[in-house]
DNA sequence: AAATAAAACGAACGGTCGTGCTATTATGTG
DNA sequence: CACATAATAGCACGACCGTTCGTTTTATTT
């Protein structure tokens, strides 16, 4: 009797320590992220915990998993609900905003800090984050790509440059938010985002191609 | 006899463990920078190096500090030989270029790392690592403000929120070498920087003020 | 209801952490 | 050279870490 379909007892509790884990995650980062802990806030065992995952690095990778899952459907899912080209790459922008907002002055996303907690420590963890964030990349580039082919911006527009820029914009976005709060933070980046837009787009065309 | 001056014994030691664990931080992070891991970098005993510093906190402390000044010296004290206003601000977009480069794709400063990873901790630690950024921030819009003053750049121009987009585009970079290594990261944030720096300057102009 | 499988527990291990405390060694000074 | 003091080592502590193991409780199936 859950919200997607019938579990069988350990998938369910498997999907509560997930979530207690995210939590955890997200306000103290995928470092912090202890066995014990979690066991507490779930109200388990340590070892009920960790029979779950195998090892806390499979756990750190379920989590990771998970969060990018998340940021899918609170971002991208919406997005492309919207026409293409300039509208859904506003979109994608819209939503990763709402959601750095939700994550507030005391979180953070936790693929953002594990990329830098984990960029100097090789391995699966490592591996994962990068992985999820150059999809994250391509996704942006993507989305300008299909502005550059609806004529919404300048056929020299490089995809690849504006979802670095655009990166950039979110990455001191996030450190506004920390370092002034977000009434600051806000009008901020919405000033750098309309400016990179309007930089970039050409005068209003009709949408049907050449 | 050192570089600076007469040093006492227990200075000197000080010294040497504080350059080791700054080379632990550049290369782990500061919350990886463990007594026991310093002590083996240092040839020391635990309590001996803890005995310099009374507590870790106050030993991470003293590594912003010295991650501070490496960057003012680094960075900012090359940039005032530079004439005020564009000049300079491109000399402080080159050498915080070059010291990004000079942390490679392997290592990270220290305080831009720690910044996430206490900004849900709060504490002396997050207080000192905002303070530092803080300052930073303040530095570039100075620099900004002076390019404004001289008459190198639109009068209208928001010296904070260039200080803004360009901490933006310096974090841009850092992620971009770890993601995607040096050599696709240097022309990227060169041509955002260009983008940006043409986007604000007016037409040459002579130096001396109205 | 009985049998089987899955899930959770509790205790323990080896390891590392930061931090006291006490001794010992090295340094600087009269 | 002797002496006072600073500097370092050695050791022990409690806390927490991830992990293992044997046992017990809970679910599921026959």
């Amino acid at each position: 009797m859950n919200t997607t379909t019938a579990l069988s007892k350990g998938a369910a509790t498997r999907e509560l320590i997930l979530s207690r884990a995210l939590e955890i995650a997200d306000a103290r980062g995928i470092d912090a992220l202890t066995i014990g802990t979690l066991a507490d806030a779930a109200s388990m065992s340590k070892s009920g915990v960790f029979a779950h995952f195998g090892s806390r690095e499979e756990l750190q990778l379920a989590v990771l998993d998970a969060a990018a899952r998340g940021f899918t459907e609170e971002v991208f899912v919406p997005a492309v609900r919207e026409r293409r080209g300039l509208p859904r790459l506003r979109a994608i922008l819209e939503g990763w905003k709402r959601r750095t907002l939700r994550y507030g002055e005391s979180r953070a996303c936790p693929i953002g800090a594990a990329a830098i907690e984990f960029d100097d420590r090789p391995g699966p963890i490592r591996d994962r984050v990068f992985g999820h964030l150059i999809h994250l990349r391509k996704e942006i580039a993507r989305a300008v790509a299909m502005a550059v082919q609806q004529g919404h911006v300048h056929a020299d527009t490089d995809p690849d440059q504006i979802a670095f820029e655009v990166h950039g914009l979110v990455l001191a976005f996030q450190f506004e938010v920390k370092l002034f709060g977000i009434e600051r933070a806000v009008p901020r980046v919405e000033a750098a985002v309309t400016r990179m837009l309007d930089a970039l787009a050409l005068p209003a065309q009709d949408t049907t191609p050449v």
